[in-house]
DNA sequence: TATATTGTTACACC
DNA sequence: TGGTGTAACAATAT
């Protein structure tokens, strides 16, 4: 399931590989993955744009095109949501045999290489919106908290977040998008077990010791993951259809009734709001 | 066949 | 009002 790190590293790649490529058709082969207007004027509308740039804001990334002037549409910027199961796969040469029954929406360039949208549980979605309002996505407050590689997310705002939401429990927090962007089940399971504190601990019961550990967690664990190309839980691979090696080092995430890592006892797993955390009951206080 | 899976959101509740 | 939790939803594997 693609988090910051996924997302991060698909990212990096389809910028070396996208920018300056000019998009010669799509094919919607699954257009309930194409939000708000058809597959039709959503085909008709990127047809011949230019692959401008690739930013991410969370766990969604924005693909700004850039139309002729000419069509005087105005341009578009391309929203992609993989959430849990969606892969991104370019092909440097067109491969019709690449194609499964999860390839849902395929992107020709005009010098012969493709990208795959893949979704094996369909939950993903694609979208167009028109270019003055990419800035307000990718601002904050609007929808989603800081961002948390950002130098401005520093260890007072995260206290000064912190403070306006204290009844809540840390890991629905940690994962709330609201609050900071980016962290999902995996990474919030790793980053409490790096500071040493509990998913269910409420907000208003961490000590400022427990508060910077799980800062510094966040300003380790994210930009490791990222290196490594991020974590294969489930079906995620790169646009290479390489998997991340950040998953030979995840703690918990995943090895509940396995031994800790650091002491020896089983991992425990529970249920948070509805959702599993994985923690080690003698190391995380 | 029932259940588990997660990111997101609509909605109930205090 | 807004913080918090719950349920529902997407589709599939087991």
């Amino acid at each position: 399931m693609p988090e910051l790190p996924e997302v991060e590293t698909i990212r990096k790649q389809l910028e070396k590989a996208l920018i300056g490529k000019k998009i010669k058709s799509a094919e919607i082969r699954l257009s309930k993955l194409v939000k708000g207007i058809s597959a039709r004027e959503f085909e008709n509308k990127i047809r011949g744009a230019l692959i401008k740039s690739i930013k991410r804001r969370a766990k969604i990334l924005i693909v700004g095109l850039s139309n002729p002037v000419r069509w005087q549409i105005g341009n578009f910027s391309l929203v992609i949501h993989l959430k849990l199961t969606g892969q991104l796969i370019y092909q440097e040469k067109y491969d019709p045999k690449q194609i499964t029954k999860y390839t849902h929406i395929i992107y020709y360039f005009s010098d012969g290489s493709t990208l795959f949208h893949n979704d094996l549980r369909r939950f993903g979605y694609v979208k167009l919106i028109p270019a003055e309002k990419t800035d307000k996505l990718l601002e904050e407050k609007e929808k989603f908290g800081p961002e948390p590689l950002e130098k401005q997310f520093t260890l007072e705002k995260f206290k000064k977040i912190l403070s306006k939401r204290q009844g809540a429990k840390i890991k629905p927090l940690l994962m709330d998008q609201t609050f900071i962007a980016g962290i999902g089940n995996v990474y919030s399971d790793e980053i409490l077990f790096y500071a040493s504190v509990r998913p269910m601990r409420i907000a208003t019961s961490l000590k400022p010791a427990e508060i910077q550990k799980i800062y510094q967690g966040i300003k380790k664990i994210l930009p490791e993951a990222i290196r490594l190309h991020g974590s294969s839980v489930d079906t995620y691979i790169d646009i290479k259809g390489k998997q991340g090696k950040y998953i030979s080092r995840l703690k918990v995430y995943g090895r509940d009734n396995k031994l800790c890592l650091k002491c020896k006892t089983k991992i425990e797993r529970v249920k948070i709001n509805g959702r599993s955390a994985h923690f080690c009951p003698r190391c995380q206080i």
